[in-house]
DNA sequence: ATATGTGAACATTTTCACAGCT
DNA sequence: AGCTGTGAAAATGTTCACATAT
């Protein structure tokens, strides 16, 4: 069990996304066909990803359902509470605040910072806006685990520096700018101007469609 | 020129936004070895990317910046405007309406959708909030190109099957759920949950660190 | 001298196919 | 009989290394 690739383990959030729905719906087993469906992949796919973490399943049975999610969160490390910051109080970081699905998934957000003084103070659910120059500090006092950057690109890389410096090794990017980390920094990125232009690409793909003859 | 993979797609984005930074700092050409080590990948992996398109650099001299701008904003599709409509006025569908960005890229926003009556009729960013029941006739009247899914995971899919049905080609979806959609239709996902739980098994990992002894 | 474009080597990921439980 | 777990095969994606153009 070592190697798990970003794309296992984005399928195994989806599993358990997927896992949820069918308890609710009552489901107590389910197989690797029938998940495989639901979350458009094959059912290889799901075996193959499960096996990485050991063996859940029954032979000629399938997985029980509720043993899954178990196990799954355990692995995806859901079990606990993670104290999130959010850096940015404009658009999408105020969106993300009212984002009550985020607390209820073990996300927390401790505090809020913003570097313009007209945010400084403010109150969004339940939170008041500190300044920036609080951030070292604040991010160790409040044993922050996860950083969220909803900044401008402009001083997303400076922010994050930061960040790495105070200590923390989980970084949610939302600035459309690809950051640097060191290596023991898990980093992702949440892009909507890159989704859409794929969008864009695929629409101009099918509009000169075909195979083939340009000249 | 054939079978183009979605990471490549992707890091044309990203080149592109990096070209464009350059070409902000007056630089009027680069090499495959600089914009790579400024896209956090390597000069064979753009070199790659770019030849599946055409050959767009000068040997011994590298790449001219304005040009290969060009080339990926034609390549990408974006020398024209999209028509894009919104549905769901939550909080994320706001915060969307609000950013300034995506109307300077070519993607504007014409119409905005929500299937609670309470919501009908506001105005948000200089656009009034049209009834759900409108769908179908509005995509169609105002020939919207993209559609973004803002709605909660639980009615994402009808409303995506309503979409598709109208004719709608590409989907950006925001709502944390496994979207089916017919070939032929592009769909992209923006997923902060997924990100998240990303992040939280990435900790989870390195706090049982080292390689292996678990019993 | 320098840096591209690309076939061939390498690595990773996905699919196949089937032995082995239940 | 049914469905998992998994090596082996196939497909896909990345890196190397070099001939080739300026």
């Amino acid at each position: 069990m070592r190697k798990v690739s970003p794309s296992t383990v984005g399928r195994l959030s989806i599993y358990l996304r997927v896992l949820s729905e069918l308890d609710g719906l009552g489901a107590e087993t389910v197989s690797s066909e029938e998940l495989a469906s639901r979350c458009g992949t094959t059912a290889a796919q799901v075996r193959k990803d499960l096996s990485f973490f050991g063996t859940f399943g029954k032979r000629g049975r399938g997985y029980a359902v509720e043993e899954l999610i178990s196990a799954l969160r355990s692995i995806l490390g859901l079990e606990r509470r993670y104290r999130v910051a959010l850096i940015g109080a404009g658009r999408i970081g105020v969106a993300l605040l009212g984002y009550r699905d985020f607390q209820e998934q073990g996300f927390h957000i401790e505090a809020v910072f913003d570097a313009d003084p007209k945010k400084v103070g403010q109150r969004w659910g339940g939170m008041t806006v500190r300044p920036d120059a609080e951030l070292e500090q604040a991010l160790a006092e409040e044993g922050i685990d996860i950083v969220i950057v909803a900044v401008p690109a402009e001083v997303a890389q400076s922010v994050v520096d930061r960040v790495v410096a105070a200590g923390v090794r989980a970084i949610l990017n939302f600035a459309p700018t690809k950051l640097q980390v060191p290596a023991g920094v898990a980093l992702k990125n949440v892009n909507m101007a890159l989704e859409l232009e794929g969008l864009s690409f695929a629409l101009a793909r099918e509009s000169r469609p075909r195979t083939r003859r340009t000249a």
